[in-house]
DNA sequence: CTCTTTATGTACCTCGCGGTTAATTTGTCA
DNA sequence: TGACAAATTAACCGCGAGGTACATAAAGAG
């Protein structure tokens, strides 16, 4: 093709409007699919670009490096999911509905964001390096807590809460569940079969989780398991 | 150096013993802390052949290239952590202690095998894709499900335990606690602080996970935490 | 003592990928 | 209107890492 031979620098585009964010955010989605796909070292440069509407040029000339953008991925998805976890209102319930709500919020939350959990994934095996380098990500974390603290507190003054409730312990067993049934269900359904991951295993997990957490720190606790 | 020029050839190592056997395993050792670390693309088969003490060229005598290395090394920490599971005898203790014991040792064997959960993580960011073809690991997994079915089974017969309690499930929660805990170390150790990671909050942690796991299908379990 | 097979070492190749160079266009403000 | 900075493009580069070719030593069979 173009066998003129001449006019060879007419092949490029030979017109682009000035518009940095939407360049931005168009690198930014698509490294997120890439770096959650393969990881840090897995994912190619090149083929993030081919993915965007835009060149390879743009990503260093906007974050510097590939451990730049991945750090920015970082924490975009971390502060995207924080953003929907302080939405979340429970101050008007009482104690153990509240402990519920946020309980099945947090396993749902999990289902619902892949991604996010794919990358804390690949950050745990760099030993959270780049987490702990960020600037802003180790903010981002006080709002469960707070909110979980809220409601020990209050549970335990009415007295249906044991004494002994601990708010961040509360997060971890959450946290735990919610996150494994996610981050694991590749070789669980592969060693074990994949009822668990049908709707209706998933219906009954979820309730599980509810059980366990709740059956952890609510005084007299009874499991209405459909059983 | 070796400004002579001629017998070039000389520097080739002279003498050597065969042994298969140490070579591979040799291989494999190595093989398996650098797939953990690094992962599957991260990992770098140059360093890998530094660290043996024999040559690149062995690797892939033995394994072909670099993903048969690593189907290898995942098939030997999936077969060893196995075999562990296999020894732990609980048929003579009475089902509820039988069930403490089971998510007892658990928790504990996750804790002691950082490596084994570490490519658990790095072989579900690949879908599972490793373990699904392996011809041998799909088959390891009924001994911990076998047991637990075991301890249901009588535990309902002495009427100790619900009777919706299940062994898949009942593994489910074991394992999802007790993975969680040593996967997601490090970037929950950044978001909330390392006071679940000391001596005395690995302690109660490991308590607690106790608790959920008897709480939710021991019939009238009551947590004696020591609070 | 040779022949064959298995095991090993050294040197090398190639190409994919992270990163860069240099030029060109777009928009802004004196 | 033209200088200047910001945004963008296409082409290129170097090297590191996965993988191979080739030679040859060890060990056993007869």
């Amino acid at each position: 093709m173009d066998t003129s031979g001449n006019n060879i620098s007419q092949t490029r585009k030979t017109s682009w409007k000035k518009d940095p964010e939407a360049v931005k955010e168009n690198i930014l989605t698509i490294a997120t699919d890439e770096f959650a796909a393969h990881g840090l070292s897995g994912a190619n440069i090149n083929e993030i670009a081919r993915k965007t509407s835009t060149s390879k040029r743009m990503i260093y000339y906007y974050f510097g490096d590939k451990e730049g953008l991945y750090t920015h991925v970082l924490e975009r998805v971390y502060s995207s999911l924080r953003e929907t976890e302080q939405k979340l209102n429970v101050a008007g319930l009482e104690p153990v509905a509240a402990l519920r709500r946020l309980t099945e919020a947090t396993f749902d939350s999990h289902v619902d964001n892949p991604q996010f959990i794919r990358l804390v994934m690949i950050e745990n095996i760099h030993n959270a390096e780049y987490v702990k380098k960020s600037e802003i990500i180790p903010k981002l974390n006080k709002s469960i807590i707070d909110k979980l603290a809220d409601v020990c507190e209050r549970g335990k003054e009415a007295s249906v809460l044991r004494a002994d409730a601990d708010p961040l312990e509360l997060h971890w067993m959450t946290s735990s569940a919610s996150f494994y049934n996610v981050s694991n269900r590749a070789t669980f359904s592969t060693s074990f079969g994949d009822q668990l991951y049908s709707k209706e295993g998933q219906r009954r997990i979820r309730e599980r989780v509810v059980d366990m957490v709740l059956g952890a720190v609510v005084i007299g606790y009874q499991p209405n398991n459909g059983a």
